[in-house]
DNA sequence: GTAGGTTATCTTGTATACAAGAGGTTTATA
DNA sequence: TATAAACCTCTTGTATACAAGATAACCTAC
């Protein structure tokens, strides 16, 4: 009988807890939480996502994305426009503000990411990084 | 410049996002979600402990600890104590039913555990724990 | 013995997360 | 072209998470 100090869930969610921690305190001067920069990230990646295809890419609920859509729109750094083809979907858009932070905001994840991992090889974060990927059940 | 897609910030919640949402899936038929199971875990390790001394055993704020605590109670599963000598300190203790249940629960969590792990061989998955216990900012 | 600092817990406010269901829009099909 | 089925989003309810402040109990120095 393991102890739950060993169980991988246990583990991982800790480890979650301190990445998440260190990516929030680094977007602090934004005023943006990891999930904002997240989502706002996939925007970069495509401008224009409907809310159901950000949610596919960040694997996220419609229900969590709702709200997180509703503070980035009062915050300014995203719009939402009804789809002129199909008026079921919603449309999302960088605002000029968005688009001006993007870079840098990719940036601090990007310098979070390599502090994270600044105590591990190379090939000890390619390691953890297939093994997660590789994680389900 | 990586995508979001390669950030370990990423990665890892996804992971864990999966890792919980197996353990939850797990622990329906006792109405139980993996945090309130985690938390008699700790009580079955020692019972009695403080509400704050479980927060640092699996590292949770005493803000959150408060509402797990809570429903707990309510379901009958803990109960909930002043200490005799120091008036501050809140002690909790497994019920009768609580006891009755934490093996199974524990298995439960054990099960999850190896489940999640199975893909992996015994190299990797000393690995991998390894790698999230060093994991910090 | 009491003022003042420390400690433990609780409360409030904000932000994820997801299940389940409602509501509106589009598509398929008879 | 009705009408059912499918689809997309939104809303509601429950459960983490944590920051910040309030409260109550304890302890220390004088």
């Amino acid at each position: 009988m393991i102890s739950y100090r060993d169980n991988i869930v246990f583990i991982l969610a800790k480890a979650h807890q301190r990445a998440q921690a260190s990516l929030k305190a680094r977007l602090q001067p934004f005023s943006l939480t990891p999930m904002q920069c997240l989502f706002m990230e996939a925007l970069w990646e495509e401008d224009g996502l409907s809310v159901g295809e950000i949610g596919r890419r960040i694997a996220l609920d419609t229900a969590t994305l709702a709200g997180i859509l509703d503070r980035l729109v009062t915050a300014g750094w995203v719009r939402r426009e009804v789809d002129s083809q199909d008026g079921r979907v919603a449309r999302v858009y960088l605002t000029e503000k968005g688009t001006g932070a993007i870079g840098t905001l990719a940036e601090t994840m990007e310098q979070t990411n390599d502090d994270l991992l600044k105590g591990f090889s190379q090939e000890e974060r390619l390691l953890l990084k297939r093994l997660l990927k590789d994680f389900r059940d």
